[in-house]
DNA sequence: CCCAATTGCAAACGGATGGTTGGAGATGCG
DNA sequence: CGCATCTCCAACCATCCGTTTGCAATTGGG
């Protein structure tokens, strides 16, 4: 049959597209709440292409985590080595920062732990998860690894918590916005990473 | 026709019975996920009379929220006036507590931010936040009651976080068990409470 | 005892939805 | 240029699912 635009091939372009729409709807109605005609219509391609890269729908969500969520601590501006508790209020402003610019990204954070068992891509992330623990160990001389990754944890929930609990925020914090909240995160992480 | 078990009346039962099925079924998947065959199955009701007590299932939805989240931060043991930092911290402790013994709570505070555009009983609710908040205040004199409320935000994102950003914890720090966590919390909270 | 009102159930309805199918159009190779 | 393969689309399918309907059973008052 005629359709309604010419057809013409980009493969790649298509795979990224339905990532982004994939992205944007998950990161708005989860993964139960998504719908398939919508995530195909906010990429302008056919949802049967889903199908075709993806597998189905479970496929296209673990791929849009991976894809999203692969380097999230390591794409904020890192602690230097020695550079101690300002070090790490730094960082927990630029992950806040991050956050801001891209709320999609707490957001499929907070879907991921609700609607699955287990990570996508775990293996991966938890590497870098390591690593970016030893990037906070090696600001802070002194601190164990153990200690480290319950800094980090504390962090990246606090940072995220703006989004992933956002009614909450409003009910306790009701005259407060992101700007006041980025600045008593940046002094409640200097006094974390004192206390670490 | 007949029926398969004979049919008593208990109105106040049938509804509680409802709500405690939401409540679990609702935690679990979320309020796009969760299905109304489900919930009537788990509350050995038939899911008719969810239309009869609650409207529909948005209807359920919130009721499970006012119900469940109504009191939370109240719930969890209060610091005493000029308790000063180490209250903070108990209080944090205790609030750790709550959600361990009940999950469910902190899965939903996550569902409700990330599934509505407004908290269930938000005035009610805001109004206990505020009180709570006071609470803070009095245990940290010299605190000002924006800084209570940050403090408390905090507290409680921190404090969820275990559960709300489950995936995240095992991989920032997957050799951490809720009890080591709680045992961080408690420290990070007092570190939070000097630093306010 | 009778009857109106209420509560509860099984079945059905109409629309939604993830996934599939058949075929058109584009591409690339011989 | 022809053909095999690949990419993409519109339409469809089977099942799911929130909600409604018709009626049975219970309750309580006169």
């Amino acid at each position: 049959m005629r359709y309604a635009v010419p057809m013409a091939w980009d493969t790649a372009a298509t795979r990224q597209a339905l990532l982004d729409a994939g992205a944007r709807q998950f990161a708005e109605r989860g993964f139960a709440g998504a719908r398939m005609d919508a995530i195909g219509a906010d990429a302008g391609v056919n949802k049967e292409r889903v199908y075709q890269y993806f597998g189905n729908k479970r496929g296209l969500f673990d791929a849009v985590l991976a894809d999203r969520l692969g380097d999230l601590l390591g794409a904020a501006h890192a602690p230097s080595p020695g550079s101690g508790a300002a070090g790490i209020a730094a960082y927990a402003g630029a992950l806040f920062d991050r956050f801001a610019e891209r709320p999609e990204l707490a957001r499929l954070l907070a879907w991921e732990s609700l609607e699955l068992d287990g990570a996508a891509d775990a293996v991966a992330r938890t590497a870098r998860c390591a690593s970016q623990a030893d990037v906070l160990a090696s600001a802070l001389p002194g601190l164990s690894p153990a200690a480290a990754q319950q800094l980090l944890l504390s962090i990246v929930t606090l940072c995220a918590g703006w989004w992933t609990l956002a009614r909450v925020s409003e009910m306790v914090a009701p005259g407060s916005d992101a700007p006041a909240r980025r600045a008593v995160l940046v002094t409640q992480a200097e006094a974390l990473a004192r206390a670490a």
